[in-house]
This record gives structure tokens, sequence and C-alpha cells, in this order.
DNA sequence: CGCCCATGTAAGCAACTCCTTATGTAACGA
DNA sequence: TCGTTACATAAGGAGTTGCTTACATGGGCG
């Protein structure tokens, strides 16, 4: 019902919106009070405090509360697991390159000489 | 009004979802068909149509016509983009670790010893 | 004590997401 | 021509997001 979100689901969709990410460039120069982050935008507290809500909820903020100020810092963990995930994808494409040129020159004759055997409508990747 | 959103939330928005995550990784090792990328998935094809359409409004993936077959492939670019924002702010984050600590004693010092001047209601930060 | 300050929570609303079923549309094969 | 395959689009619904205004909480200051 309520939430059985993945962490990485959780940290993609936290980065997705320009004012998160703005806040997190605030937050690498340093630790910032809810104040000084809302400062900048032209919206309403209650809207910020969603917002870091929502970078609590994905692990990439911590708040500590000194007297009535809370004090927002930046936590790494989760950008470094995001950075590992697009790098290791990055990666792979780069290294299998090769394998398109094999696979679409596949699918092209097989589109192109129309049916090798009974295999059309199966699958386009089938060519014994 | 559809849609002015950057680029970048795009992509990380795009990657915000485990399934669409998911056709990337398969789409790393090679292009394939939409029923393809579809087989894994306890989805209806509208569905997985729509994941389709997300990856390619954020440019990650492009879709090209052989006969009646759709062949998706991979797109790198955005992905350097996002490795590119998520790298940067980690590395700033731990360049600037130690202003965390002087700006951390400045709040609790002027929180514990209660008003330096007339400063409190004004910012924490503070420190004549 | 009473007042302001920084912040959080509640409630409401338009827009979007992610799924569904039903209905095209184009290409191939018999 | 007709049926099938591969896919897209349309329409709709439950849930979520991103904002708003109004109110509550809890600490410092006069």
């Amino acid at each position: 019902m309520g939430g059985a979100v993945d962490d990485l689901s959780l940290v993609f969709q936290a980065l997705a919106d320009p004012t998160r990410r703005a806040m997190l460039s605030r937050l690498a120069a340093g630790p910032a009070t809810v104040g000084e982050l809302a400062e900048p935008f032209a919206m309403s507290r209650p809207a910020i405090s969603q917002h870091l809500k929502v970078l609590e909820r994905a692990g990439l903020i911590e708040r500590t509360a000194h007297a009535q100020w809370r004090t927002c810092t930046l936590r790494t963990e989760p950008l470094d697991e995001a950075s590992e995930w697009v790098d290791r994808h990055r990666g792979e494409w780069n290294e299998r390159f090769d394998l398109l040129d094999e696979h679409l020159r596949r699918v092209k004759r097989s589109a192109e000489r129309a049916a090798p055997q009974g295999g059309a409508p199966g699958r386009p990747k089938e060519t014994p």
C-alpha cells in the first residue's frame, strides 16, 4: 500500500526535480538551515519542507536540531549508489557496441529476405 | 502547457523506476524489439509502450522500424550528463568536508551561549 | 508570562504517473 | 482477401506529486 519502493528509485526520483537538485548543490557547499535553503526559491515554506522530506526519505540529507533551527547535512552514500548504477551501464554499453551491429544485421536480413523458414511470426532473432 | 521540464530532470525521472532501469540493463547488452523487452515483465503491452515513451522522451533510447518490429537501441549521452552531475556533487562534498565542522561549531556556539548580541532571531551563522 | 521566530503538520487541489481494457494501424503470410 | 503478428493510441481509474493556505509546536527574548 504505502511504499515498497527500492532505494535506488527513491534516490533517482529525489534527483528528478530542479529545486531539490539546487538544494543538494547548496548543501554540497556545507550544511544549512531550512531557512537558508528556502531563501533562493519563490516557494512557500511547507513546499520546502516537503522537498526536504523527499530528500530525507532517499537518504540524501540528515536533519539535526540545534535549538529551533534544523541543520541539514548532505549524505553521499546514496549518490555513490546512483553513480555506480549509471557508470556500470555506460560501461557495458561501450563494451558491447559490436553486438549492436551484429543484431541489426540479423534483423535486417530476416526482414528483407522475408521468412527464413516458418520463423517470421515467432521472433525476429531466430536465425538457425 | 505540457512540459517545460529540463533534460536532467527527465533523465533522472526515467531512471526512477525499476522496470525502466531493467529495460535499460537489457538494452545495454544490445538492441531489442519491444516484444523482447516486454517478455520479462508481468505487464500489459501498452504499459511497456508507455515506459518506452518515457525513456525516449529522456533521450535514453531510439526506436527504428524494420518491417513490423521496432528495434530499440540505447543512447548514452543522457547517462553521461546524469553521471557528471552526480559525480560533481560527490566531489564537491568531499573537498569541503572541513567546512561542515566549522559551521556546526559556529551554530552550536551561538545556540549554547544564547544570543551573542541581538543576533539570535536573525540567522544562526552570524558571529561577529 | 506573552510574543515572535523557525519549522512542521493538516487539508485541499490540479496535474501527473502507472497501470488497465478496448480499439486502431501497418506489415507479413496463406 | 482474410487472419495474424507487432505495436501504438485512446480512454479511464487509483494513487502520487507539488504546490497552496491555515494551523500547531516548541524554543528564545523581553
